[in-house]
DNA sequence: CTGTTAGCGCTTTCAC
DNA sequence: GTGAAAGCGCTAACAG
């Protein structure tokens, strides 16, 4: 027993197909207004679905949105799905979801598959990566997507362009200032912060991750400082809780001279980390160690995500509206609404500093 | 310029389009074994791309997968949506992903979305309803979902079967042992516990919910202690933190006598909240009013989200294998893997309970 | 093993 | 305003 189809519901209207296809979806020619009556009962008497399959076979267009996040757990890319998924939802179309670890070779397959699906655009949400070993990867991933555009697909980009691409007019990329943000970031802390600073990377050739690195060794020449010492580690929470075990070490090694822990805002490092997530990790490896934030060593992160607002010590981080992100990359130039966008990276929501408990100087006792 | 077709890649060949599908895609025919070539590089030099809604609508089926969920951006969906995405990559399909604030009514139309695109099968994520307001849209949710069945479709549903639903057979319910675990948790509680027991409920009339509460009561009873009060509020982080401002007032007022703070095992109370984070929005609440946990307060969630794993106090909560319980509905009955899995209901993984710091009753003392 | 012939379910000129 | 016919891109019988 199979899905009734539109020429059953005309059969049964006594109608021809196209006369129900008319009344039933959309059609310039609007159809004979108790004739119409008719086919909708029929249509309801069979429970009618429409194949959407068949609809974009004819029309070549499928109604689907892709998104491609590293994954989907990751608070950082769930609130950007949402704002993906509420754009789509405003379009009246539906999300696809493809998840890739972050590899651009799964990203590759994730785009062909979308493309076999003729997704009517498609989001890039996780952050492009160059390291050498990732070459070949994304040169497949910038051809498989420059022939999507070619065939009139639309890509929207959060961050960075796609390594390699060339079919730059139908990507359309919004715009993350990581690097100004994470420089604004640094000059607030520089400011009540006299001891040293720290940065908790992730893989070199990470773009996010650098332009955070970038904007925090310019904020600290800015400020008159010299560069901070990089640690490099996993851009999730296991890479900074094993970076904030090997810093606690340090930390509580250097100190050792006076009583086991280090006494003092001379003493006291700063940690810049990339993301939330990362300072979260190391503030666990940190605590487990006996230390204390921020009495002990300040730490700020990068995102402010939103599951970690309770998070105790507050932690100092960069406000991204994550979300609108999304919204942003779903909807590209599709905008309708007011007539001038022409500053299209301009409107784009910006992000901003937020100085929390975590990297609060005056008070040094508490946890 | 559109994409390229099979005929244009079959022409290119020099072969019937029939032989270039056989090649391109799999068949039971092997085609030949140079022709085979010829038909690859073909399709290479072109840069063909399939078009899936074209094969599904031959083979009627989609190569998608449905889910449905309240919200992406919660954790407890995102960590199922994980467990789902996995299911689906291992068969080879594709995510479709709908939200639905939680309302039978949008489900229904996700539902009739999911049918339309011929979803090979979906999963229902969220928690049901049997509130009042609902019964309008749970009927039309059922009929909707049977009518999808009833034409082939597969559907997994966590938790609860679908309100109304009756063509049973093509229903998988993962089964969460809801209740049996918050009994569980209570009687560990009991046992350290000596005060009283207060829960912080979702809606009455939200399944899961009502689920945890009902174990709750169940474990107070074998544990020889009379019910607790019920507080409901919303089942999210906001509805917690309201709640958790007015049991602070309530907690707080009823010591009052003392030195502004309850002092005693007696006067500390302790709040099992239906989920994780309710229980955090209630933690920033009682905080924000100056108690401390679990000094003054007692506190256990459900669920065990990831990202709440750092928080501190640590909250004790009931662990529960929500990627597995995605993988688990999304694979259904399709599980093709060991021979005799007749008690389908017996391999699920279950959840445990897990003590933390947020119910510890010795340390008085610190945060 | 390969090519020919029908459609899958729907939309859309084009006549009526 | 309504119907007839052609075809979207692909696969699945059939023949050859």
């Amino acid at each position: 027993m199979s899905a009734s189809t539109l020429s059953e519901v005309a059969r049964l209207a006594g109608v021809s197909p196209a006369t129900a296809s008319r009344v039933l979806n959309g059609s310039a020619r609007t159809p004979g207004p108790e004739i119409a009556e008719r086919v909708r009962q029929a249509a309801a008497s069979l429970s009618y679905v429409p194949n959407a399959q068949a609809q974009g076979l004819v029309k070549s267009k499928s109604g689907l949105i892709g998104l491609i996040v590293h994954d989907i757990a990751d608070p950082y890319f769930s609130a950007i799905a949402r704002g993906v998924q509420a754009a789509a939802r405003e379009q009246g179309k539906m999300l696809l979801l493809a998840t890739t670890n972050g590899t651009p070779a799964e990203e590759c397959v994730a785009v062909a598959a979308f493309a076999a699906r003729r997704a009517d655009s498609i989001v890039i949400a996780g952050s492009r990566s160059i390291r050498p070993e990732d070459k070949n990867s994304n040169a497949e991933l910038s051809a498989e997507l420059d022939r999507y555009c070619r065939n009139g697909g639309r890509v929207g980009v959060m961050g960075h362009p796609v390594v390699g691409a060339s079919a730059h007019e139908c990507y359309h990329v919004v715009n993350v200032p990581n690097e100004e943000l994470a420089a604004e970031l640094v000059g607030k802390l520089a400011k009540i912060h006299s001891g040293t600073f720290l940065i908790l990377g992730g893989p070199e050739g990470l773009l996010t991750s650098d332009d955070r690195i970038r904007g925090y060794q310019r904020g600290l020449k800015a400020a008159g400082l010299p560069p901070a010492e990089i640690v490099r580690t996993g851009f999730d929470r296991a890479g900074g809780y094993d970076a904030g075990l090997s810093l606690a070490k340090r930390i509580l090694g250097g100190a050792r001279h006076r009583h086991g822990v280090p006494q003092g805002a001379e003493a006291r490092p700063c940690i810049l980390a990339v993301n939330d997530v990362m300072a979260i990790g190391a503030v666990a490896a940190l605590r487990s160690e006996g230390l204390r934030i921020p009495r002990d060593t300040l730490i700020a992160g990068f995102d402010d995500i939103e599951t970690l607002r309770d998070f105790r010590p507050a932690l100092s981080t960069v406000h991204l509206p994550l979300e609108d992100f999304g919204r942003l990359a779903a909807l590209g130039g599709t905008s309708g609404g007011s007539a001038d966008n022409e500053a299209e990276a301009g409107t784009t929501p910006a992000g901003r500093v937020m100085l929390r408990r975590s990297t609060e100087t005056r008070a040094l006792s508490q946890t």
